[in-house]
DNA sequence: TATCGTTATCAAAGCGCTTATGATTTCTTG
DNA sequence: CAAGAAATCATAAGCGCTTTGATAACGATA
């Protein structure tokens, strides 16, 4: 049996309460300047660790938080998206020395008990939900319930719900006017799945309105509806290509299926970006080097955190909702570098 | 305030006794049938859900089990290698409804009574632990405490201890037997951080045996000390082609300092595999098409889930030890395809 | 010496839950 | 119908901890 705070009191010939305080540094000038000294020394030659569940129960703080992670599928940690979110996350929690308690759920085999268990079980003092906005019974128990969360890459119409985001619509404007810059008028798009995802649907009508507003009518055939998965990017790309008045240039809603696009169109004997422009979105590792649109996903998971954790402690909220900027990554697949050095050839 | 057992008691006009057997249907024949059929009833109308901290700290069950992730820095989800690992155990723990408790630590900056509160605390029935073989407070208290755990990728010397592990030997023997057969014969070595993973050492022995039993002779300067960065691939390359006898083909200890090595080769305007051959080990994704030894890192953290689920459940266990097969993937980089195609060439 | 404030300490309640034990009722059976 | 067996339920202890209110010791003051 391990050590208890009772084994510690009896060494040392005081009450619990004692030791209690001295453990805690709590009411501490309650206790004397030889028997704190006296009982620090037990405490370690016992090797006494508080049980946490006992405290728990007493005192209402875990300093545990959950993660959750919703999605279609069991999700994967492999996405590099979530586990950047992730190390933001683990980043922040790691100097509060709080713990990080995962889960992750699918959206298809919804067993509400699970996590509505997780949410009212006193496991943990806050929630940080990944998850698309959708309807579900989770959501109306976070919200009826007296945990604080906050949502991430997920916005609500909600003045006290906390989410952070980032700014896609400004993403897919760089994207499409540099693209623009570098003389393509026939841009075409890779959408996610709208219906769950509210930045694929934020990043479609970024597109749509910047091509009007640029005088590019948007063509409905220009629009493929991805699913996030390089899959599907090589999907859109057969269908783009069967077009009579076929696109020079396209823009996938995230790196998944840009990265599937290009090794469609290199499958097919196409270069990237002589042939085909490519630019995707999220900036996800790879060897390909794609044109891309950053997002701070380390710094999303760690301002989350920290927004939780002023609610878990009670210190005043700045901002309830957070946006973060996103940035153009030039690379290579959308030709800019490519254009850049035929100039030069000319030149001499 | 949240439901507890006993409002429900009072609402049902039984016992708290009655309620928490039906709760979790233990002894659940001393309830009568309507009795059971009512306090269901009411548990659901009421919405209840046990507090886990006061069950925990009365049954000394938690149903977590805490992951803990030792490395040189602050380890990042990051690594391809590591989140697959977890993937592996979230998805054991999801079918078996186990929390999953996350924690990452540095060997730089140790600080012991963080982790070893961890193991002390009961908060998690188990530990699985993603650690280098290296002394440390945390693996002595690990081996005295009487909390169950399994080490992943870290074999130790006692049959007590449980552990999984994949064959580092074969997967470099493979490797290297692969580019023998391919005409090599000069073929250069980074190695990782041998002081501190047994892995790596483990694939450096390897190199050496076979390289001496296929009677090419091990060299001194063919053997690069990486750090499992990409820029230390880099720098291998670097030294190598400073050699006189230069390489012609080169084996990464892990595919991270593979792909620093073809970048760098690239860099210099070398061609791979054209003018020296690559290959690394572990598999991760990349679109460098990598000829790289696979290591079934998901199947390695669902059964080290497995196996530290025997011991917290009590279940006989059928091995400590565990090892997994590796297998070489034949892509591009070692030259395979090229040489085939080379020889049909000739045919025509 | 009686009184009072200060300081150091303790006793005990109670957080929500499980479970051993005992009590009460109902059912069998000779 | 009496008595033992079985079914059903309640009582209460206690897990390890925090925290309030009480108490004791001790000078200092009047």
């Amino acid at each position: 049996m391990a050590i208890t705070i009772k084994d510690v009191a009896q060494k040392a010939g005081v009450s619990v309460a004692t030791v209690s305080r001295v453990v805690n540094q709590k009411d501490i000038h309650k206790v004397g300047q030889k028997t704190q000294k006296r009982i620090e020394e037990i405490l370690k030659e016992l090797g006494y660790y508080p049980n946490t569940m006992a405290r728990g129960l007493k005192t209402r703080r875990t300093y545990n938080v959950g993660v959750v992670f919703f999605w279609f599928d069991k999700p994967s940690l492999s996405d590099p998206y979530l586990s950047s979110v992730l190390d933001g996350i683990l980043a922040f929690y790691g100097e509060k020395n709080y713990n990080i308690l995962m889960n992750t759920f699918s959206l298809k085999t919804q067993n509400p008990g699970i996590y509505t268990n997780f949410i009212n079980s006193g496991l943990v003092d806050g929630l940080l939900v990944i998850a698309p906005p959708v309807e579900s019974q989770f959501f109306q128990d976070l919200k009826q319930g007296a945990l604080p969360y906050v949502l991430i890459s997920h916005q609500v119409n909600d003045k006290d719900v906390c989410f952070v985001d980032c700014l896609n619509t400004q993403g897919i404007i760089d994207t499409v006017e540099h693209l623009i810059s570098l003389g393509h008028k026939k841009i075409a798009y890779i959408s996610g799945r709208n219906e769950y995802s509210k930045n694929s649907l934020d990043r479609l009508h970024a597109y749509k309105y910047i091509m009007k507003k640029k005088g590019l009518p948007y063509r409905e055939e220009m629009v493929f509806d991805g699913d996030f998965t390089p899959e599907s990017g090589g999907k859109a790309v057969d269908a783009f290509l069967k077009l009579k008045n076929k696109p020079t240039a396209i823009i996938a809603c995230d790196d998944s299926m840009a990265v599937g696009a290009i090794r469609e169109l290199r499958r097919l004997g196409l270069r990237v970006p002589e042939d085909m422009a490519v630019c995707g979105f999220d900036d996800i590792p790879s060897d390909l080097n794609l044109t891309t649109v950053h997002q701070p996903t380390h710094q999303m998971g760690y301002e989350a955190a920290k927004m939780l954790w002023n609610q878990i402690e009670k210190k005043p909220l700045e901002y309830a909702h957070r946006f973060f900027p996103t940035r153009l990554v030039v690379r290579e697949t959308c030709g800019f570098y490519l254009k850049k050095a035929n100039a030069k050839d000319k030149k001499h």
